[in-house]
DNA sequence: GGAAGCAATTAGATCGATCTAAATTCGCCT
DNA sequence: AGGCGAATTTAGATCGATCTAATTGCTTCC
């Protein structure tokens, strides 16, 4: 009646004021008909302290077996559950990790968040996720937040155009962090990678045994570090190969490319006869492109797309790709961050994972 | 030294046993230099008490403008955070929510997700995410996961295989929850779903009206709702324009199908001419099998995918395909639940998307 | 018998916020 | 000057766990 407001302000991480009236929030906190039931109800039953059913639940090798069964039992009868919430409090850590990415329905993320999920699954820990859609502001918003909710830790593929701002926030928060895919150059801490260049390099000398001379590269996108590692993959290799250097497409965010750019240079008097391509999405777009122009992949003009995606190998013709894996780059991720909240102090690690290169018909 | 042990245990939703030892644990605490800087030190600092900044905090209108003010310099000067967590202990509510999916690898439910995310956004929740890899066993241990972390509420989709007991469940940890795409029969509350059913018999009828008569249902996956609902719209529209049904193939997790059964159907005197196939992925599966059949997508033989995944419009040919939009159905049922949690009490609602037939050249 | 040692248990403080109920201040009117 | 209501502010309890620093029993040993 009174109080009947509430709200998150200016310094809950954004701008906006949100009132609930109190009324209903009060209604929201009868979740069931009995009163929630504590480690005290528990202890009581048991007829012990609140201290030992504690230590009950932690598995404290301190109380004695039967005193043990007896809060056990306690806790079943009660149908008692565990509040991490007040634990996290007092202990100051949460068993959450915060996954920040740019934007979770993109397929490599998605299945870079299920390999994440996998290693939690046996650390017991678990995922807040936040799209930063490749935002810097949005991203340092989501941050907030996320140390707002006592994140022990954070996954993040830092977002196109993050600098050491970035990094600087993460300390003056105290959030441990490993960057994936992408990273800050200069920064300390654990990175986990793939090494793009090397993937890319191998895939060109595929092309090269196979009698492709004019290879172009397909979808450059903004300049992130693992865009740049790709492209500098595929410099290196026509260096070393001594083929000519054809100008790169520029892609797009929906997985597109600049489509007239590429026609200009099929009108060439020697126009490409191979593509690698910067992801497997954009290498399928291209099959449709192809198809347009009466090509036909795999003999009349070699593609190579990146992250084998499962419908790389669904594909018509089976697309040749890159395995980028990013399930295991997920699951690195979230095991080296386990690491380091165990030993805060330890070293930065490098990890880098080499790509595959998985030979299908579309070369 | 003493006390060097840690542990999560069987109370702890799940039979492991993790020791941690407490050094590392006393370690991991130090997250920052500076002492965690708390409401009563923003209370000292600003010479108002811990009740006032908490106030203030809320924006509640009861504090003064020239002490709100002070109190907000303040926090700025201390570089204040907001600890959640403390004050979820008292509220018993932490702007969380569960989003309960069997996959968040497969394209669909990443979309989803992101939907989830996008309406989250406004309602200043954010998501923990729990994989149940279809798995009613599995499903009940990260339920029982979130509801320590006391997520306020839960986006479910049932793992195939789940019943009442799930709904019994939800209802006796006292969660809120809105179902997604499957549901449980005669379970009150919130459900989010796509009219699958009218979704197929529209591209039935496209079909139809191009010529097609020997309809092919490829992809049954193990029965779930919205699987099941499939199934209904195929064989409605087969009973309605008087077509005969052939054998349905089965199709299996990875989004393949049973190929030999498939071709045994192309060695009948009336082959199938039209497919309509579970999803996109499975769809663009079937053009690599029609390819190596010789068969001309399109021409030959129409193929009708489902969701419209960005793949679909990439693909060669495009794939005609029925547009599920879980992006919206992400977003509906976040808001859905954020209404459910303001209101409990109020009556369950149903919320049906109609899906969208989108015409590309594979039909 | 008393001290020492060990195993098992516990009282009470604590984490950092919110909520209740009461106290204080202020302006204004009689 | 005193009183009243409205506007501000605050003390103290509280949420549900963990952690510290004892305390309580028992053995055992001199």
């Amino acid at each position: 009646m009174k109080n009947d407001w509430r709200t998150v302000t200016f310094f809950c991480s954004n701008g906006k004021v949100i009132y609930l009236p109190m009324v209903s929030a009060g209604r929201m906190n009868k979740k069931v008909p009995a009163p929630t039931v504590s480690l005290i109800a528990v202890a009581k039953e048991a007829g012990v302290s609140r201290a030992t059913a504690s230590l009950v639940l932690r598995n404290s090798p301190l109380v004695a077996e039967p005193t043990r069964a007896r809060v056990k039992a306690a806790m079943e009868t009660l149908g008692y559950i565990y509040n991490r919430g007040a634990a996290n409090l007092r202990q100051n850590r949460t068993g959450t990790i915060g996954l920040v990415l740019s934007n979770i329905s993109n397929p490599f993320f998605s299945t870079l968040t299920a390999g994440v999920e996998e290693a939690n699954d046996a650390s017991e820990a678990i995922c807040l996720i936040a799209n930063t859609a490749d935002s810097p502001e949005r991203q340092s918003r989501q941050i907030r937040r996320l140390r707002e909710h006592n994140v022990d830790g954070l996954i993040i593929c830092p977002a196109i155009g993050s600098d050491q701002k970035l990094i600087d926030e993460l300390t003056r928060l105290g959030l441990p962090y490993v960057q994936v895919l992408r990273e800050i150059p200069y920064a300390s801490g654990d990175v986990v990678t793939a090494d793009y260049a090397l993937g890319i390099e191998r895939a060109m000398a595929h092309l090269v045994e196979t009698g492709r001379k004019r290879i172009v590269f397909i979808g450059a996108m903004e300049m992130h570090s693992a865009a740049l590692a790709r492209l500098d993959g595929y410099r290196s290799a026509i260096r070393h190969f001594g083929l000519e250097e054809l100008p790169v497409i520029a892609g797009t965010r929906d997985h597109r490319y600049d489509e007239e750019a590429l026609d200009r240079l099929f009108d060439l008097p020697e126009p490409p006869d191979a593509a690698i391509c910067y992801n497997d999405l954009i290498a399928l777009t291209l099959f449709h492109h192809l198809g347009r122009r009466g090509m036909i992949v795999g003999t009349d003009f070699a593609v190579i797309g990146m992250d084998n995606l499962p419908q790389a190998a669904a594909a018509y013709p089976p697309l040749t790709t890159i395995a980028t894996l990013p399930q295991r780059i997920g699951a690195v991720a979230a095991t080296l961050l386990q690491k380091r909240l165990m030993q805060p102090e330890r070293p930065g690690e490098r990890f880098v994972i080499t790509p595959e290169l998985v030979l299908r018909n579309s070369s």
